[in-house]
DNA sequence: CTGAAAGCGCTTACAG
DNA sequence: CTGAAAGCGCTTACAG
C-alpha cells in the first residue's frame, strides 16, 4: 500500500487525475490512458503496475464522475437471494431509493476470493454506495470501501464491522418477548431452535430466550437447545427430534418463520396440532406467515423499514452527512396469532 | 420536432456534440454548457430554445456517453414487488443477467399518468433494456421505448402488446392438469377460484380448467367458478363461501399458491382438513409452497426460469440478434404433494 | 446575459 | 512498447 494524500474528493486534496497515476506510476500520460481503456499495446508488467496504482488511488475519470454524478444508482447485495426475508428487504430499500431519485441494482456479494476489484468497480461505476445484507464482510473489505470512498451500510450482518453503519433489530428483546409469551401462556418445557450460529442475530436472539427462562428461573435443558440455519429443512429435522423426546417441549421458539414453518411440518408429521399439543413462535413476520395453517405466531421484525432505514442511512453518507449513530435497532414485537396456545394440563 | 440526420451513433453520421447544438441554436459554446449544468446566467428564452434542440438531438455528454457504455445496466419492473412470485422472478433475472456481466436494476413500474419519459429517460442512462413483468403496457409506451431504440421483453404481461417478444408458461395446459388431476383422484365436484381475470395467464388457466371438465363430459356448474386476484384475502372469502354452499367441492383448483393458501385457511376455519374434507391444488409452486401444512399440491411454473429467458432474451436483442420466436412458453408440471386426496366415499 | 480565450482531462495518431 | 505532440469535448474565468 502506497502512502498517499487521503484524497477523498473532500477534504482539500486535489482530485486524482490521469496525471497524478502517471506521475507515481513514473510514466507518461498516454500510457496511463492506455491501461484504462485496454488497449493491447503496454507492457504487462507496465500495465499491471499501472492498474493497482489505479486502485490504490482510487482514480475515477472526469467523465464517469460527471455522468456518474447524475446517475444516481445504489447497490444491494445479498449472500444469497430467494427468501421472503430478502424480498422485503427489497421492497424497503428501492421504495426509500425511488423516493429519493435513485434505482437501486440488486444482486450477490461477489465470490471473488478476496473481492479486491469490488470496491474499486463500484466507485469506478459511480455508485452512490452499497447495503450489504446478511453477509460476512471483512475488514479488509471494508478498508477498500473506505480507500475508494464508496459509503457502506450493512443490515443484520454476521458481524458488525467496525465503523460501518449497521441496521438491525431488537433481537435480543424480540427473543425474550417470544420466550416470555410461552411462559406467559404456561409453558414450561421451552425448546429453541436457533439461526446460524455465527450471526449475530440469532446470538442475540437465543440470549433472549434464556434470559426469559433465567427471569422466570427455569432451569435451561440443553436438550432443548438446537442450533438451525435459519432454513425449513434443519430445523424440520430438529423439531423431529425435539418431538421424539421422551419428555418433549410443550413449546418452541424457532428463529426465523422458516424455521417456525419446519416445526409446524414437523408436528403435523408426527401426528400432533398446533398449537393444541405445541405451540409454535417464530421470527421475522414475513407477509406470508400471516397466510400460513395455522396463522403463525412470531415476533415482528421491520424488514421493509429496516430496509427504508438502510438506504437513507446510505444516502446520507453519500451526502457527506454525520450520522447520529454507528448502530440502529428497529423495535420488534410479538404477533400473537393461531401457533400458540396454553398447554394442556399435562 | 425538427428533422435532423438520425445519429444513433451507428449509421454513420457524426455524433452529436456540443458544438452542433450550439450551432443550430446560434449561440456560442459556453452558453449551452452553461444551460447543461444548470448555471443561472442565462436569459429565460435562450435556455429554453437549447434545452429544446438538446433534447431534439438527443444529444448526450461524451463522458456520459462512455462511461455508459461500460455500464452493462439492465431494468427489471413490476406493477408491485413484495410477493415470493417476484422474488424467484428477480432470482432468475439478476442470475443470467450476472452471468452475462449485466448489473440488474430493480423497481417499480413508473406511474407517470403516459409514461412519456421513462423510455428517452432509460435510453439516456445507456440501459441495456428493460423487462416488465404483470403490467400493462400501452402501444404507445411500446412504440416510444422502439423509437429510444430500448430492446422491451414482458413477463407474464397482462396483454401480450404486439410485437414484444413475451415470456409465460404452459398456463392452459397447467389448467388443464390441475384440474385433470383432481377428476383423476375421483373428485367431481371440482371448483376453480381464478386470478387477476383481465390477465392472460389467469384466462388461460381458467380454459384449461373447463377443457378438463369437458374430457370428462362433467357438466360446468357456475356457482364453482370464481374469479380472484392472485391474492390470499379475496381467495379465502371466495373458499369460505364455496365451503358453504348447500353441495360443496370436494376439490378446489386455485389459480395461484398464494390463493390455494387462502383456501387451505378457509377449510382449517370451517372445521375441515386438507386433504381428508377437501382437496386443494395451487399453481407457481413457489419455494414456500412445499413448506406449507400440509405441503401444497400445486403446479409447477419455472419462474427462475422464466427470469432467465427474459434475461436471455433482452441481451440478444440488445446484441442485435434476431429472435426464433415472440412468444415463448416454458412447461409446468404438476407437482402432487399432500393436499390432495380421493375424495371420502360420500 | 453572452462569448472569446485559456485551460483541463483525456485520447489519438504516430515517430522512435 | 513508450511518450511528445496535436487535438477533442467541454468548462471556467472574465471582459464586454
Amino acid at each position: 500500500m502506497v502512502s498517499r494524500p487521503a484524497g477523498d474528493g473532500k477534504t482539500g486534496t486535489r482530485s486524482v487525475t490521469l496525471a497524478t497515476v502517471a506521475r507515481a506510476a513514473g510514466v507518461s500520460l498516454p500510457t496511463v490512458s492506455k491501461v484504462i481503456n485496454g488497449r493491447p499495446d503496454v507492457a504487462p508488467e507496465t500495465r499491471e503496475a499501472i492498474a493497482r496504482l489505479l486502485a490504490e488511488y482510487g482514480y475515477v475519470p472526469r467523465a464517469v464522475k460527471r455522468s456518474v454524478a447524475r446517475q444516481r444508482i445504489l447497490d444491494l447485495v445479498f449472500d444469497s437471494l430467494g427468501s421472503a426475508y430478502s424480498m422485503e428487504i427489497i421492497n424497503g430499500v428501492t421504495a426509500a431509493a425511488a423516493e429519493a431519485g435513485y434505482d437501486t441494482v440488486v444482486g450477490l456479494t461477489p465470490n471473488d476470493p478476496h473481492g479486491v476489484q469490488w470496491a474499486s468497480r463500484l466507485s469506478q461505476s459511480g455508485r452512490a454506495g452499497v447495503i450489504v445484507v446478511t453477509s460476512a464482510i471483512t475488514a479488509e473489505q471494508v478498508a477498500q470501501f473506505r480507500r475508494a470512498g464508496v459509503p457502506l451500510v450493512v443490515i443484520d450482518p454476521v458481524d458488525v464491522p467496525e465503523g460501518v453503519p449497521s441496521i438491525g433489530a431488537t433481537n435480543w428483546l424480540g427473543g425474550l418477548t417470544a420466550t416470555e409469551h410461552l411462559l406467559g401462556l404456561g409453558h414450561r418445557r421451552v425448546a429453541i431452535i436457533g439461526g446460524r450460529q455465527n450471526a449475530l442475530c440469532a446470538r442475540a436472539r437465543l440470549h433472549g430466550y434464556h434470559a426469559a427462562l433465567d427471569a422466570a428461573r427455569i432451569e435451561p435443558d440443553a436438550a432443548l437447545v438446537r442450533h438451525g440455519d435459519f432454513g425449513f429443512e434443519l430445523a424440520f429435522e430438529h423439531a423431529l427430534a425435539l418431538l421424539d423426546l421422551p419428555e418433549r417441549p410443550t413449546g418452541i421458539f424457532a428463529a426465523s418463520d422458516f424455521q417456525a414453518f419446519g416445526v409446524v411440518e414437523a408436528a403435523r408429521v408426527r401426528g400432533l396440532r398446533v398449537p393444541e399439543d405445541v405451540s409454535v413462535v417464530g421470527f421475522d413476520d414475513l407477509s406470508i406467515s400471516r397466510w400460513a395453517a395455522p396463522p403463525l405466531t412470531t415476533v415482528h421484525q421491520p424488514l421493509v423499514k429496516m430496509g427504508r432505514v438502510a438506504c437513507q442511512t446510505l444516502l446520507a453518507m453519500a451526502a457527506g452527512e454525520r450520522l447520529e449513530s454507528q448502530r440502529v435497532e428497529l423495535a420488534t414485537h410479538l404477533v400473537a396469532r393461531e401457533s400458540t396456545a396454553p398447554p394442556r394440563a399435562g
